[in-house]
DNA sequence: TGTACATCAGTGAACGCGCGTTCACTGATGTAC
DNA sequence: TGTACATCAGTGAACGCGCGTTCACTGATGTAC
C-alpha cells in the first residue's frame, strides 16, 4: 500500500517516541524491537525500513528522552513567578508525580548507570545530551557567575537524581515522600 | 572427585563474590551464569549444584555487594580522626578511585534504576539492604537527633550517588573530577 | 483514457546467537561387608 | 585388609526461548506509454 509522503517520517517519529518511553520505563533492554513496533501498531519486520539497527533506535530514543524532558523543565522554570526558577525545578523534579512516572521523566534518573556502561559511540552522544541538559538548565540555577551556576547545577541535579532513584526503589508512598522531602528541604535551604 | 567438607561452601561463596563484582561492573544482566562460573574457574553445568536459579544468585550477589561496601564505609568512618566521620565518608565516596572502580563500589550507584525495576521478591530484599545501609551509616551522619541524622543520610547519599553516576558517564578525568568536586564542596560546606 | 509496470511501507516466516536450565555421565573418595 | 558399591561436585552436550536481523512477498498507488 502506498502512503502519503509525510507518512514514513511520522511513523518513524512515533517509533522513537514510544521507545523513549520504554527505555525510561524498563531500561535500555526494555525497548525490544518487537515490543516497540507493537506499541507503534506495526509488526517487527518493518523495523529496518526505518532504522539501520537496534542501536540506532536506542541512540535516538535516549536523545528524544533528553530533549522532551529538558523542554518540560524549561517550561516549568519559565512559568515560575518567584524569581527563583531553580526552586520550581526542584519541586517539580522531586515530586511524587515524577517519582511515579519514570517513563516521562529524567533519563539520567531512569538510566543512570546503564548510560555509563554504553559503548563509545553511544556514550559520545549521551555526553552531548548531558552537556545540553546542563547548558539548558544552568541559566535557571542559583549563583551570580556562570561558574557558580554550573557548580550549582551539578550539586542540585546530583542530589535530585540520587534521591529520586532511592525513592523509586522504596515500596510505599510515605517512605518515598520522606526521601524526596529530605532532598527537597536540603536543597531549598542550601542556596 | 570427592572434595573436603568445606569445599562446596567455599566455592559457593566465591561464585557469589565474583557475581557481586560482575553485577556492579556490568549491571544485573552482566552476571550471566556461564561468565560467573568461568570467573570461579568452573563450567556452567555445575551452577545448579549451588543455586536453585539465576535469580537466587542475583539476589545473593546484590546482598553481598551491599554487605562488603557497607563494611568498607564503616571502616573508613571508624578510621576517621576528625571527629566528623561523615566527612571521611564523603571524601572516600566521591574519590576518583571509587568513580573508576564500580566493581567494588556502592551498589546503589552501580545499579540504581535497575534495582527499582526488579520484581517484588528481589525488591523486598533490596529494600532491606537499603535500610541496613541507612542504619549502618546513620550513626556517622551529622546532626544532633536521630531524625536529623537520618535526613542527613538521605541528603548526603542522594547527592553522592547522583554525582558519581554523572561522573561515571563523562569521558575524561578532568570533567569527572569537576563533578565530584562540585558535590564534595557542596556537601562539606552544607552541614 | 486505459493498461502495464515500478515503487515501497509493511508483513510474517525463518535464522543465528546468547542465555538459563536440564541431564546423563565422570571419577575420586568414603563406607559397608 | 580387600572388594564392591554409594556419594556427589563438577563436566559438557543439548534444549527452549527471546531477541536482533534478514528476506521473499504483498498490495495500494504513482508513473510511463
Amino acid at each position: 500500500m502506498r502512503y502519503p509522503s509525510e507518512h514514513k517520517a511520522e511513523v518513524r517519529q512515533r517509533i522513537v517516541k514510544d521507545a523513549a518511553l520504554r527505555v525510561r520505563g524498563e531500561g535500555l533492554t526494555g525497548a525490544a524491537v518487537a515490543a516497540v513496533m507493537r506499541d507503534a501498531g506495526l509488526t517487527h519486520g518493518g523495523f529496518y525500513k526505518h532504522f539501520a539497527s537496534k542501536d540506532q533506535l536506542l541512540a535516538e530514543s535516549v536523545q528524544e528522552a533528553f530533549k522532551s524532558f529538558i523542554e518540560k523543565l524549561v517550561h516549568v522554570a519559565e512559568q515560575s513567578r518567584s524569581g527563583e526558577p531553580w526552586k520550581s525545578i526542584v519541586k517539580c523534579f522531586l515530586s511524587l508525580e515524577h517519582c511515579d512516572d519514570a517513563e516521562h521523566g529524567c533519563p539520567v534518573t531512569a538510566l543512570g548507570p546503564e548510560l555509563a556502561r554504553t559503548d563509545r559511540r553511544m556514550r559520545a552522544q549521551v555526553v552531548a545530551d548531558i552537556v545540553s541538559y546542563k547548558d539548558r538548565m544552568t541559566p535557571f540555577m542559583p549563583g551570580r557567575q556562570a561558574s557558580d551556576k554550573e557548580r550549582a547545577f551539578f550539586a542540585i541535579f546530583s542530589t535530585m537524581i540520587g534521591a529520586l532513584q532511592i525513592a523509586r526503589t522504596l515500596p510505599d508512598r510515605a517512605v518515598r515522600e520522606k526521601v524526596l522531602a529530605s532532598a527537597r528541604d536540603f536543597l531549598l535551604a542550601s542556596f
